[in-house]
DNA sequence: AGGAAACACTCAGGCAACCTTAAGGTTTTC
DNA sequence: GAAAACCTTAAGGTTGCCTGAGTGTTTCCT
């Protein structure tokens, strides 16, 4: 199948227009619904890949709804979203195969990333590779791991965002603003500064191991992760 | 398809009218409102391929109109205008997905590339490539890049508008006051001594690379970027 | 042809924006 | 309670933008 069908269910509706947003240009058919009924309903027509679920809806608790529809026998994986704090949803929304789960506030492109790892997990859709190589750069997304011409580095959680983020739109400047709506967590309020801070820190740990200065800056424009740079 | 459809939605008249003129001459075929309400009815009717989208509007939000957009299940790109120092309305996720977001003033050929871009990366039509090659000269769009018979050169920001658009127009004289229009933002008020300038350092990094005058001085008429001279 | 006027080119300087880096404070995690 | 991660801030250097002045070049008029 070419387009995963993603189910939205968020009662605030401009963190499913968000989602919607990023999971429409990711590929993926979206449905989008704000209520723990309209969910099932959705779920049972539309028949999705896998559903975005907020915990905390206004009719019904996140957790009833995948029970009613386990109940009638539709089985479909689920990415859970909470507030920060929500420790005891946590264990519960985990005990099942093969879900998830992620705190709000997120950023966007982590969303994408645990939908598609999820589903490549299922089995069921022909998703991205777990693996991104691009250049000298090689991500394996399921294991976390970097390796710069064959050696590993460590990278924190937001210094490996920022590079998957680069790499994915390879060869192509991306301004700051892009970087932060992409990686950043949706709320974040913060200066574009940040965003060149973290590329000063990934760069300390790239290029001392890479033969070309692969993050460039395209001064007053943006970054570039930069490969292939003479033919194309 | 030929024409990709633009559909413009700003409360200023002199904005709409310069974005339309300019579209029109890039080739686009463009609708043109002032209010969200109007917007929306129009995104409906006439699907155009994309939409220039002010934040400001005087009936409703800029991104009201988009969500509205979205529960109609209307999916267009949306490329999101600004006035400057909005920093209240820097809401995140204006750039998720395919779009894009400019600030006011922009330059008319600015908008154009953006909007070029945009139809580029979300695939759904026939638009420029993002790689500008005319005589001795290579410009790749996307990464920024500018070659003079296969050696990198760097330029400013406004020295690459300011070349990209004399190619765009390559054989053909433009006046400073065109060049002015295209190239400088809208409101700006200077002189033509400032094209002059510009002129001035984009030779000093072209020339040494470069077997002819690329670009050419046409005394009292403009300046034309100048390639296959012997025969036409 | 001579000279004035118009046009064009280059350069220096002031100001603003941008980039990098480092340091320190806060929050999160274990 | 310590370590890691994260964010903010600020200093300092660099680059970019525009203006204005000085010089060079062409055109046009007498």
């Amino acid at each position: 199948m070419k387009n995963p069908k993603v189910l939205i269910v968020d009662d605030e509706k401009n963190i499913r227009d968000l989602l919607e947003a990023g999971l429409k240009f990711a590929g993926f058919s979206v449905y989008s619904v704000g209520t723990g009924t309209e969910a099932v309903t959705v779920a049972e027509k539309a028949k999705p890949d896998i559903m975005i679920l907020d915990v905390m809806l206004p009719d019904q608790s996140g957790f009833s709804v995948t029970k009613k529809l386990r109940s009638m026998n539709i089985d479909l994986p689920v990415l859970f979203l909470s507030a920060r704090d929500d420790r005891g949803d946590k264990v519960t929304g985990l005990t099942v195969g093969g879900d998830d789960y992620m705190t709000k506030p997120f950023s966007i492109d982590e969303v994408i990333a645990r939908i598609q790892a999820i589903l490549r997990r299922t089995k069921k859709q022909d998703v991205e590779d777990s693996i991104i190589e691009v250049g000298e750069i090689k991500i394996n997304q399921d294991a976390h791991e970097v390796f710069v011409n064959g050696t590993e580095i460590e990278l924190s959680p937001t210094e490996y965002k920022l590079l998957r983020f680069l790499m994915a739109n390879a060869n192509r400047v991306m301004s700051k603003d892009q970087i932060l709506d992409h990686v950043w967590e949706y709320d974040f309020n913060g200066e574009q500064g940040i965003v060149e801070s973290y590329v000063s820190y990934l760069r300390k740990k790239i290029d001392p191991l890479s033969k070309n200065q692969l993050i460039q800056t395209k001064r007053g424009v943006g970054y570039i992760f930069r490969v292939a740079k003479s033919e194309e």
